[in-house]
DNA sequence: ACATTGACCTGGGAGC
DNA sequence: TGCTCCCAGGTCAATG
């Protein structure tokens, strides 16, 4: 589920809910997501002020007054805001209160999700510090993304979804942005021109920025933490849209599989260079 | 160092 | 109705 987007509307919701409060309880339901829980989350975090919430990449970090809670919402989690009275549901695997009463639960069907503790700075956590540079930020630049293409035979989509060149970017903004950029999917990421390179970046970030306006993409799990969908699924131009009529030139959008996920492209918009 | 594949999970939909 | 199979927004770990 949640690409850059997502997880960019998830932390616009939770700040408002979670601004000057305090960690009044932390209850966690299941032993692991991806990883194993720290036990004593419930203990640590007790009482502990919330100094921020903040994003970076897929990541979702709560930066408590004495360490910071790591999430990453996996392919399935989802926030909500609510209050104890709401019953719990199917897969709600943690509740955090806060002292004014309300709750981020946290629900993860699939449990590819990470909940992590650490009392470091969490830039420097493994899982965070070899990640490329925010894809909304100057450092992602057409040189920075050129250099990255250097001597790499993989193709282009697999690189723009490679976190240690620039995170956010998954299975559907990758499409997307390829089809805005007139980039084949397919396209050896050596072979990446200047001129490529500078459309695709741009691509990038307005494929993210609309789609952060739009409350980011439901196709099936997704919701903010209101509990209402993002509506950037109405927007989508080829992800999903197999069979059905290119926007721009009327040919038939492709569906393909690279690195085993669904690829969708216009071969006429899209040609390969090679 | 880079590229590719399997693995982790559950649920929904298609097809029989 | 119920079974089986396939697919799904991510990404780490192991392999070549």
């Amino acid at each position: 589920m949640p690409e850059l987007p997502e997880v960019e509307t998830t932390k616009n919701g939770l700040i408002p809910a979670a601004e000057n409060t305090k960690v009044s309880d932390l209850i966690v339901r299941c032993k692991a997501l991806r990883w194993p829980i720290e036990k004593n989350l419930s203990i640590l975090t007790k009482n502990q002020p919330i100094i921020s919430i903040e994003r970076r990449g897929k990541y979702l970090l709560f930066r408590l007054s004495n360490g910071t809670i790591i999430f990453h919402l996996g392919m399935s989690g989802h926030f909500k805001v609510c209050d104890k009275s709401v019953p719990l549901k199917k897969h709600d695997h943690i509740d955090i209160e806060l002292s004014n009463g309300k709750i981020l639960r946290y629900n993860d069907p699939r449990r590819f999700g990470a909940c992590l503790w650490t009392e470091g700075d969490p830039l420097c956590h493994p899982l965070l510090v070899d990640i490329g540079p925010e894809p909304l930020s100057r450092a992602f630049n057409a040189g920075y993304l050129l250099k990255n293409c250097k001597n790499k035979k993989a193709n282009i989509k697999a690189v723009i979804m490679n976190s240690k060149v620039v995170p956010g970017v998954g299975n559907i903004y990758a499409s997307e942005s390829l089809f805005l950029a007139k980039i084949s999917p397919l396209t050896k990421a050596c072979d990446l021109t200047e001129n490529q390179a500078s459309n695709l970046v741009k691509a990038i970030k307005s494929v993210l920025k609309k789609a952060i306006k739009q409350g980011g993409t439901t196709l099936k799990d997704f919701s903010g933490t209101d509990g209402k969908p993002g509506y950037f699924a109405q927007k989508l131009k080829v992800y999903g849209m197999a069979g059905h009529k290119c926007t721009a030139c009327n040919s038939e959008i492709e569906k393909i599989v690279l690195q085993q996920r669904a690829t969708y492209f216009c071969p006429n918009c899209q040609k390969a260079t090679n």
